[in-house]
DNA sequence: CGCGGCTTTGATGTTCATCAAGTAAAGTGG
DNA sequence: CCACTTTACTTGATGAACATCAAAGCCGCG
């Protein structure tokens, strides 16, 4: 089960540069003693759909999903959130409660903030509030942009182009484990599983990918690049 | 062509209630001083993809569309505009250049403001800041919302789901004149003209709506209710 | 060891894009 | 104001892309 572990003064953390340079020491006090720092594994479930919204999540390490039941049988995964993101930016401001789930999809590691608290922060110093905003924004249009451009492509596309999303913005390496299921990879691309399969296996036959179970091997980025632009 | 307008002062605009409740007099003086209003008539661009974003758009009255190039022949609609909104609220505080255009789809009264100015009052007032969060925050869940949503629609599905959207969300009346093109429905909801044609003919056929050029009346909702339920 | 979930491949059917062709409407220049 | 051009709308026919159905192997787990 999900572990809290004892929290680090955010004056030491080392991401600390990166989200809140924008608060001096007081600031950063005052948050300090505003969050707690869990771990999760892999498949744990940090939010469930409708829960209420009291904190915001930042993701140290590991990687989450964002998803949604669509019915019964049938869910949809809204994005995947990587280190350094606020999980959950979305939404946090304009509603109550949450409209997606959140689970860990590796080993994780968060903190959580108090919604309330970084209120107080954003209306006492308006360089953080500039700050949040810029992250809000920028978090919005990158998936905004990804639902786009997935939109306009075929389904071969659309494997091509998430196979080097994986590779490139999220591992940085050409090989990588594929963190969720083939599945699950069909209910972020808006495909079947059955076709996501028969696809990869496509690129395999061709020589562009090697497949072994859930680790992928691009062999052939700029032809995965070319099927990506053309779909 | 375009045309700058008398800007009356902001304290006595009556949409200040709704946006600028957070700002206190002095706040809005200043406000006051770093806009400009425009009027446009229908089919004018407002803005075109890559202009670097100078202000934030403020719809006071009209319609408008943010719609991107797909290739030469193609676009696509990302969302359409109603008075109280921010147009392209979306990315103004993460890039410096427009991703999108932004067309009026009805005659339009809109406020241009400065967005140095808008920063420095975001910076100087934290409850301003909290307030424009909660905008962007819902302007995002509304456009990501109803994308998800037509995702998971056949196209029967995405024709009922838009028209109730423009019965329900924009005109509050089941008789209305759609501002947009078949071509245009089509570019909002990902399918083609053909198929939009087709589909609304058969809603015709079926007595679920009266078609009339481009006055449309929905004359059995709950029907078109089920058909985007089920879609 | 047996059950359920994930993976894989093949066969079949449906949905939708594409192509084609024609009418209507709307803008454009003389 | 009329001929001309372009753009929007409409319907039908065809084929491609993709979902669905079915069946079987695999793997981890209780």
């Amino acid at each position: 089960m999900s572990e809290l572990i004892k929290a680090p003064d955010c004056q030491f953390c080392s991401f600390k540069s990166l989200l809140f340079s924008s608060l001096e020491n007081d600031g950063l006090q005052k948050l300090n003693r505003c969050k707690d720092q869990f771990r999760f594994k892999k498949g744990e479930v940090i939010v469930q759909e409708g829960d209420e919204i009291k904190s915001i999540i930042y993701l140290h390490k590991g990687l989450m999903k964002l998803h949604k039941r669509v019915n019964e049988t049938q869910s949809q995964i809204i994005s995947i959130a990587k280190p350094f993101d606020f999980v959950g930016l979305l939404s946090v401001f304009s509603n109550s409660n949450f409209l997606y789930s959140i689970s860990a999809i590796e080993d994780s590691s968060v903190c959580f903030i108090s919604k309330e608290c970084m209120q107080d922060e954003i209306a006492r110093n308006g360089n953080f509030a500039q700050d949040i905003i810029n992250r809000m924004s920028k978090t919005t249009d990158d998936v905004l942009q990804n639902k786009f451009s997935l939109s306009n492509k075929n389904l071969r596309g659309r494997i091509a182009y998430t196979l080097l999303d994986f590779a490139e913005n999220i591992y940085q390496k050409n090989e990588f484990e594929l963190p969720i299921s083939r599945r699950e990879i069909a209910e972020l691309i808006d495909m079947r599983t059955e076709n996501v399969i028969r696809i990869m296996s496509e690129f395999r036959k061709d020589g562009i990918i090697k497949i072994n179970g859930h680790i992928i091997e691009i062999i052939n980025p700029d032809m995965l690049r070319k099927i990506s632009d053309a779909g």
